[in-house]
DNA sequence: CGCAATCTTGACGATAGTCAAAGGACGTGG
DNA sequence: CCACGTCCTTTGACTATCGTCAAGATTGCG
């Protein structure tokens, strides 16, 4: 089951075996990518969308001096651009952050399932509002957050949804990610980001060595981060079926 | 028509006359807000969205010192909250920034249009997509721009959304915001939203007094805040039917 | 007319950026 | 197996942008 991921941890139960087929049978193909390489480039016409079956992938906007910002980040199980589904289009870069594997959707098949499927539909939609909620967490963090906060709030949110999928246990996890990645995430050069990673080294709170996390005392950090899941809506609440 | 500045200037057309009467035939009631009425508290759990007619509404994060993050802006025409339909419930606050005018739309004639309706459903979607382009723009703008760009940006960004619904005519608008407003929105103090409208006023850019908006040069505010519309989808690409 | 909210300005300080240099880590090829 | 290059990390000194504090001006509303 390559879309097996889907939704995992958040609407758990929430696909039935047959909604989970029909979801597996849109694959069309798998495809890797290596590190760095471009997914999919903003404004070109999209006729698939891609599920992140293993590896980092980003979301990219670069600003005129060619500094990038990323402002979104997925791991497996992610539905990376389904947004290109009712768009037609991306507004940003979608790029490789480490070696990764892509199952291929076609949008002819989403189609499909929006005409035959309302509740998996609805699903598909929640997942990409998902998404909008994290952005608007990655809103409120580099613009409300001191880059200490910053730092400490983007760890555990990817503590969390790391954790969802099984690859965290909730003291420590691996992120493919340079120094250079995190400040181009949390709106800080690399230099501010290595200075952070100090002070939450010294704080006690995590440490970051060459993509290995540990988190040393996870409630502080997430207080500290002034961290709330509830915008990863983790708790299964289920809209009604029909 | 209640809702006939759906998607406007987006999506023109795209809409049929049967569609439009559905998603008309969706609205239960219309109701008043007052500026700083809270319209829907985060968590709560939601059985309706809310159109917005006219007026100014903001979604708010709110940081440990209570300072406000104001994580999105909507115009008439949007659909504020659609959102919660998929997600259920909200991870941010939604509130009346002045007088506005909602109308009520419950989640069961949401669903049932899902079932009935699949490429309205698609519209739907794409609308909350928009939603999410925004989101992206306002993490850029905010991690990624100086505060003078910022602000240089942020107008441009209402001018455009204004035009689409007809309540900008390119030049000027009005915008019924606070120097705090624009900075909760922008992540600066009010203090320092002050000296950058007031540099923006120098360089010959543009004027903002009292709500009132004066674009004194387009092209160059558009290019000085690093803005590219593309985000906003304004230019009706359109997705196959079915 | 008077109060309250908003705006404006100045002086000062703190957070984070810039510039620069040196020290690891890692992979490639001789 | 070592040398080399590249990328990443670390640190220091200096700078700039933006926040803080405070006081006064302006606006609008009851």
């Amino acid at each position: 089951m390559l879309t097996a991921k889907f939704l995992l941890g958040r609407r758990r139960g929430e696909l039935s075996s047959e909604e989970l087929q029909s979801l597996e049978a849109t694959v069309s193909r798998v495809a890797a990518f290596k590190p760095g390489e471009t997914i999919v480039r903003a404004g070109e016409p999209l006729t698939r969308s891609n599920f992140l079956l293993n590896g980092l992938v980003s979301r990219n906007i670069d600003n005129q001096d060619g500094q990038r910002q990323i402002v979104g980040l997925h791991v497996a199980g992610d539905f990376v651009d389904l947004h290109g589904f009712p768009l037609g289009k991306l507004d940003h870069d979608v790029v490789a952050l480490c070696p990764v594997e892509l199952a291929y959707v076609p949008h002819e098949a989403l189609t499909r399932i929006t005409v035959t499927h309302p509740h998996l539909t609805r699903l598909l939609w929640f997942s990409t509002m998902i998404d909008a909620a994290i952005h608007r967490e990655w809103v409120f963090r580099n613009s409300c957050l001191s880059a200490v906060k910053r730092m400490a709030n983007f760890f555990c949110e990817m503590n969390r949804r790391l954790e969802f999928i099984g690859l965290s246990d909730g003291k420590g996890f691996t992120l493919a990610l340079t120094q250079v990645d995190l400040g181009d995430a949390c709106g800080l050069t690399s230099v501010h980001v290595n200075r952070v990673l100090r002070e939450l080294r010294e704080r006690e709170l995590m440490l970051f060595k060459g993509g290995g996390v540990t988190i040393l005392d996870r409630k502080a950090l997430e207080s500290f981060g002034e961290f709330d899941p509830a915008y990863l809506y983790g708790d299964g609440t289920v809209p009604a079926r029909g």
